[in-house]
DNA sequence: ATTGAATAACTGGTCTGATCACCTGATAAC
DNA sequence: GTTATCAGGTGATCAGACCAGTTATTCAAT
C-alpha cells in the first residue's frame, strides 16, 4: 500500500511528506480532533525513515494544523484562526524585539486598527454587545487594585469590540497587536492612578457605540490610544 | 564552554535549545547574513543530541529566522516583515481550505483593509507615488494579452497603494491578503474581456487619489472590489 | 604563473536501532 | 466499587553510520 512517488524533485524529502500529510488533513480523510498514525505506522505507510516523518510532523505541528503531545498519539488541531495568530506571535516577538521601527510601525497599524473596529462596533452593535461592553467595564472598574487583572480585563474590553463586526479574523487581529504591544510595554499601558481615567474612557466609547455615532466613538478611541501614547513616551523619558 | 543548564523543566529539550537559540540571534551575537555553528557543533556546545538541534533549527527556519540549505551552513536571515508573512501563507492556505466562512471573513477583512488603504493614499500620496501609479497601470494596460502578466501587474498595483502608507506592515498584509484570494480564485479576478474595465477603474482610483480625495477613493475601491466579487459569483453559478 | 578540473573536507539530509519518558488503559489488590 | 499497580503503546532522545549536496583545496595541464 506504499503510494508510488509521483514526482520526485530535488526537493527535501521531507517536505514531500509534509505536503501528503497536509493533502490527508484537507481530503476530510482526519476529522479535527481525531488521532493520526503513529510516526512508526506513518514511517511504514510512506516508506521514509522516522526522522523524515518527525520533522515533517513537527512542521505541521509549527504551523498550528496537528497537537503533538509526549505519550499520546497526535491529533489534529481544529482549524481556527485565533490559534494560528497565537502561533505566529513567536515570529512576531522576534521581528519586534529586532526592530523598534518595525514596533512604531504595528503601534500606528493597531491604532488605525482599533479606529476602522470601534466604527463598525457603532454601526453593526446590538444591544445585548451593549450589555457586554457594560459588564466588562463594571469588572473593570471593580478590579483597579490588581494590575494584573484591570489589565486583563482592558484586553475583554477591546476584544469585545472588535468581536462585534463578527468577523473570527478582526477578533484575532485585535487580541493579537494587543497582545504584542503588551509584551513590549509599547502600549496600552495601565499607569498607577490613572485607572478611573482609563475606565472614563472606556465608558465614553461605549456611549459612542450606543449612540451609533461612528465619528464619536473613532474620537473617542482616539484620544483613549493617544492618551495611552503620550503618557507612556513621557513617562519614558523620565 | 558548555553553558551549565539553568533548570532543566518538565518541558521538551528542543524547545529550551530553541530558545536558548533565538535568545543568540537576538542578542546581537549573530548579525543578519552570518553563518551560525553546524549542527554538529551546536550539538556538542549545547551538551545535546543531533535530534534535538535539528529540531530546533527546523523551528527556527519555519519561523524564518534562518535559512536552511542542503550543504551550507545555515544562514541568519534578516528580520522582515514581508518575508514572515509569506513564511505564515502556508498556514493560512489551509485555513482556508478547511472552511469557506474563512474565505468570507478574509474577502470582507480585504475588502475594508483596502479602502483604508485607499484613503490613506489620498492623504499621503506624494506626485512621485502617482508616478508610480500611473507607470504600474500602462503597464497593465500594455499587457492585456497575457493574462498572467496582466494579474501581476494589477497585484503591483494594490501594493503600490498600500506602500504609499511608508508603512511595511500594511504592504506586507495587502501583498499577502491578494496572494491568498487570488490562490482560491475568490476575489480580484480577472474576466476575459473585461481588462479594460479594470484599466478603467484603477484610473479612476488613480484620479481619485491625486485630487486627494479620500471619499472619491473609497468609493472607486469600493466599485473596484465589489465588481470583481460580483462577477465571479456570476460566472461562478453558470 | 594561471587556469581549470578532480578531489578532499566540510555541511545538512536520511536511515537504522536502541533507550528513555510519558500517557493510557487494563489488571489486580483492597 | 475504588484505588494501586503494571504492561503496552507513543513520542523524545541518543548514538553511529551513510548519503547528498556545497565549498575550499589541490594539482595537473596549459
Amino acid at each position: 500500500m506504499t503510494a508510488a512517488k509521483p514526482k520526485t524533485r530535488k526537493k527535501n524529502l521531507s517536505h514531500d511528506i509534509r505536503e501528503r500529510l497536509i493533502a490527508l488533513l484537507e481530503d476530510d480523510a482526519y476529522g479535527p480532533g481525531s488521532a493520526l498514525p503513529s510516526e512508526r505506522e506513518l514511517m511504514a505507510q510512506f516508506g521514509v525513515g522516522r526522522p523524515v516523518v518527525r520533522e515533517a510532523m513537527q512542521h505541521l505541528q509549527v504551523m498550528g494544523l496537528v497537537e503533538i503531545r509526549h505519550g499520546e498519539r497526535a491529533k489534529v488541531a481544529e482549524p481556527s484562526i485565533g490559534k494560528m495568530v497565537e502561533h505566529f506571535s513567536g515570529t512576531m516577538r522576534h521581528l519586534l524585539a529586532s526592530s523598534s521601527a518595525n514596533l512604531e510601525h504595528l503601534k500606528v497599524a493597531r491604532f488605525a486598527f482599533e479606529k476602522s473596529m470601534v466604527q463598525e462596533a457603532a454601526r453593526m452593535r446590538t444591544s445585548s454587545d451593549l450589555d457586554r461592553m457594560r459588564r466588562i467595564i463594571e469588572a473593570q472598574a471593580g478590579a483597579m487594585a490588581d494590575k494584573e487583572s484591570f489589565l486583563s480585563h482592558d484586553r475583554e474590553f477591546h476584544r469585545a469590540i472588535a468581536a462585534i463586526s463578527g468577523n473570527p479574523i478582526y477578533t484575532a487581529l485585535a487580541e493579537a497587536m494587543f497582545g504584542w504591544l503588551a509584551d513590549f510595554h509599547a502600549d496600552t499601558v495601565i499607569l498607577p492612578g490613572r485607572e478611573q481615567l482609563t475606565i472614563d474612557e472606556h465608558l465614553e466609547i461605549l456611549d459612542a457605540v450606543e449612540a451609533k455615532s461612528e465619528k464619536r466613538a473613532a474620537k473617542a478611541m482616539h484620544d483613549h490610544l493617544t492618551r495611552a501614547n503620550v503618557l507612556y513616551h513621557r513617562t519614558h523619558l523620565n
